[in-house]
DNA sequence: GAGTGGTCTAGACCACGGA
DNA sequence: CCGTGGTCTAGACCACTCG
């Protein structure tokens, strides 16, 4: 008995392999919004463990192809939401464009790990603003700006949340920008992120650090974190819709346009 | 027996629970390089099954506290590999820059899901240079260009890697550049670049796609992915250093300083 | 070859969504 | 309420690194 040949390439993990055939059938028998059987079925139709399958999903989920929430099921996921960031320095100052939606307004003391970037002493003052971006009616997106105390002082203490916003925002627009810098990175969402999210915890996300300088000192700080699995950046031009199918926004209800099987590779039974 | 009180918040879930614990453990007892106890012991000490704390360390792998290595263990990592991604259109056209090696130059048929990105017909040929980023000898990210022949098309068949990459850049170079059209995402890593890269196949990767534009036209398109757990892009100026320590680079040897506790929580046995 | 992280299994229970 | 995905367990074996 050689050793040789009878023996596949292989030493492809299963879960790899499992993501690959997924990845075919979706896109060959599904479309955006339609729902998969669920775990345990599908676990018994390609004869791996359901711990196996889940890393499959996993991956698939983190590559925008699939969404999964608890209660409900696995669906096929739509195009990720663009998120634009332009080259240059709006996004902030400036909460109008629907989409976006008002978490809190507070004023507190510095986060520490923040107070270097800000330019502030460890313990001191600041404003903090807090909003959603929405998409479809679902929140893809927490967006967070910390303005020193020093920058914008004026902003009586007891007053709602919303006005307060309002009051730094407009405070800030007074500031001739200067510049910004900004940083992108992989990071992890607390619980409260997360459940403004509406994922568990831990969820990997988008982290947008950007760092706004006017008359020569840091103005503002905002840090934005997007659900990775949703979420595309866009600088500059957004990228035209490249692909094939103009169609297929992400999936709510009201789009199982094209069936098909109900998914299969093994026969059951 | 009042179902009140005794019963805490909890509805934390134990891995994230474990993801604390560990974070403070290393951020007070661990300097950059160090290894940690490996996962059986860790999991022990804690109480927890192996998967359990895995989960946990997956977790702090992706947010750039840990790096794994199957074989070797588990250290705590340095800061993130920042990668400079310049404002405007620098990065491609110039290959100078150490930390960056050049893996491959080929051409062929363009890989079907960039042809409309590209500009170009279904099958049309294009050439294809492939680099990687290095940053203490480890390679962090992998770069792609995609040039249409149609924009460089004096590339003789039959030559080598390195000329031929070079001949293309060279061309490329006389093309005035209008612009650039840049998004982020994240992804996971093809079997391939993953094995580029050092890591197992599905490792989370940020995925840069640029967009060449000129005179009217694409004229490359580059692909770059990096490791989401030990990268972050740097946008216009690269954020100063901001946190204490000047010290702890990326952890390689030679940088055990202020050991401490050999960590623990529980008492053993 | 010893020790490490990576993969996979079979089962259990929990928490949430929606009918 | 039932069905879904989310968490957790205990154990096994494999593939790699390094002394």
């Amino acid at each position: 008995m050689a050793t040789t040949a009878t023996v596949e390439v292989a030493a492809e993990p299963k879960y790899w392999h499992l993501r690959t055939v997924l990845v075919q059938t979706i896109e060959s028998e599904f479309t955006a919004g339609q729902s998969l059987p669920n775990e345990r079925d599908l676990a018994a139709r390609f004869g791996v463990a359901r711990a196996t399958l889940r890393q499959a999903l996993e991956q698939l989920e983190l590559e925008g192809r699939l969404s999964r929430r608890r209660g409900a099921g696995t669906v096929v996921a739509g195009p990720r939401v663009d998120i634009a960031l332009g080259t240059q320095g709006e996004g902030w100052p400036g909460i109008e464009l629907g989409d976006r939606q008002l978490v809190d307004g507070t004023t507190a003391a510095v986060p520490g790990r923040l107070a270097a970037q800000l330019g502030v002493r460890p313990r001191a003052m600041v404003h903090r603003i807090r909003r959603r971006q929405l998409s479809m009616r679902q929140a893809v997106g927490i967006e967070c700006l910390y303005v020193p105390r020093a920058i914008v002082p004026r902003v009586p203490e007891l007053l709602g949340d919303n006005r307060r916003a309002a009051l730094v925002l407009r405070h800030l627009r007074h500031h001739p920008l200067q510049g910004l810098t900004r940083s992108v990175e992989v990071g992890v969402a607390e619980p409260e992120e997360a459940r403004l999210l509406e994922r568990p915890p831990g969820t990997p996300v988008l982290v947008v650090t950007t760092s706004y300088t006017a008359q020569g000192r840091t103005a503002a700080l905002a840090v934005a974190t997007y659900r990775a699995d949703t979420c595309r950046l866009a600088f500059g031009d957004v990228l035209g819709d490249h692909g094939d199918a103009t169609e297929g926004r992400r999936g709510g209800p009201g789009a199982p346009p094209v069936p098909a099987m109900a998914m299969g590779t093994r026969s059951a039974s």
